[in-house]
RNA sequence: UGGGGUGUCGCCAAGUGGUAAGGCAUCGGACUUUGACUCCGAGAUUCGCAGGUUCAAAUCCCGCCACCCCAG
């Protein structure tokens, strides 16, 4: 064993999506000499709007790539507890206006819950999937480190896991940069070597978002509005749109105003206003957050307070703050004020490489009070 | 049915004889395993309608239509 000795058997099972990265992932499981049992996850039962279900192509591509691999393959089926765990959840954030980030809760609830049970349940001795993040092994505990390639860090995502969870996990693609990784794919000949990265919600796919939506959050209208309440427009329901949104708004060429975009920077939910700013000004920003509920990795906060790094959505680049822990939660102040922190997403923190966990944040501290009118 | 003004892409708006700026919105693409932001690209053979002058008009002339304002 020279994996660190995070499992005990040889068996892994490998969450392969039938993208490239899980199929490099399965290359590269099969070369170390494990025995690595391919399972694809079917966790969403509708078709997308064309009618298509994607499931059925992204098994196909599992299936040819675990035969070029020479790796079983199976298939399981989680959408009861997708839609159970994950699913209602991200309705009834939309219900409250906030914007849920359902991908974070599908790892915590379904890949590293469900599917962990499923795999040790079937001998397993970890689970390993095609994310870009890495686990140091650091004394009887483990560290969940940022990937290798930086640009395609997935820590972000997986923030919310437990030590419990990371001690079975395997992220064999996270010491590898995504152009090695599709050139080592196209070398060896992979089915998946060309297919394009997959977006939209994992499981669910690429999506016009609204109207997907809307299949389970009836429209409910009302006016946009300005903060010296003048209705400028109208929106088909608050759930449709997030903080510091711009396009969908509709709203264009004032005689006056200053000619500049519109954002959305509040919702009322009482009245139904989506309330709007023209320009990019102070009531965008906030200069701190509350999560109410803050996980970390290793169980446990570094302090009572203390500074790091942190990231209010995927693919921002790290912001300076001061964490004051609060109960079960904690205030983050931010050094520089932020654009458009937005409830229900996540606050995820880190020190250098290290990802130290994360929250759904619940409330900001806006940059300026602003209320209608 | 007196006077004045205005009608240019969905909206705002340049352009006053030389062959339709720009902004917002919209659409398409890139980026992206949330939702956004961002970036790139596209668009009026046509200037309320119909004639006329001119080598050439959205820009000049004539008529009509619509809307606005002030008077009544």
């Amino acid at each position: 064993m020279t994996d660190g000795g995070f499992c005990v058997g040889n068996r892994v099972v490998l969450g392969m999506s039938g993208g490239v990265d899980s199929s490099v992932a399965a290359l590269l499981l099969k070369r170390q000499g494990y025995d690595v049992v391919g399972v694809f996850m079917k966790n969403w039962e509708e078709t997308d709007e064309g009618g298509v279900c994607t499931a059925a192509a992204d098994y196909e591509d599992v299936r040819r790539v675990a035969h070029q691999i020479g790796i079983p393959y199976y298939t399981v089926n989680f959408a009861k507890e997708y839609r159970d765990r994950v699913f209602s959840y991200f309705l009834e954030e939309y219900k409250a206006g906030r914007t849920p980030n359902p991908d974070v809760l599908c790892n915590c609830e379904i890949k590293f819950k469900a599917f962990l049970d499923f795999a040790m349940g079937v001998g397993a001795s970890a689970l390993a999937t095609g994310h870009y993040a890495r686990i140091q092994k650091d004394g009887q505990a483990v560290k969940l480190l940022r990937a290798a390639d930086l640009t395609k860090d997935q820590t972000y995502f997986l923030a919310g896991l437990t030590q419990a969870q990371l001690k079975h996990a395997m992220f064999p693609v996270g010491e590898m940069r995504k152009t090695e990784l599709r050139k080592l794919a196209e070398e060896t000949g992979l089915a998946t070597a060309f297919k394009k990265d997959s977006t939209g919600i994992c499981f669910i796919g690429e999506r016009n978002f609204k109207n997907f939506l809307m299949q389970y959050l009836p429209a409910q209208p009302g006016d946009v509005v300005t903060l010296d309440g003048r209705r400028i427009g109208r929106h088909d329901g608050l759930m449709y749109y997030t903080l510091g949104q711009r396009r969908g708004l509709g709203i264009g060429g004032m005689k006056e105003g200053s000619g500049e975009s519109w954002f959305v920077i509040g919702k009322d939910m009482e009245k139904n206003f989506l309330i709007v700013q023209q320009g990019e000004h102070e009531e965008l920003f906030s200069l701190g957050l509350r999560v109410n509920k803050i996980n970390f990795v290793s169980g446990k906060a570094p302090a009572k307070t203390f500074e790091c790094t942190a990231k209010f959505r995927y693919r921002q680049s790290d912001q300076r703050v001061r964490v004051t822990m609060d109960g079960d939660g904690c205030w983050m102040d931010f050094e520089q004020p932020q654009r458009a922190v937005t409830p229900g997403q996540w606050a995820v923190l880190y020190d250098g490489e290290i990802c130290l966990g994360g929250g759904p944040i619940d409330e900001t501290r806006p940059m300026k009070q602003h209320s209608v009118r």
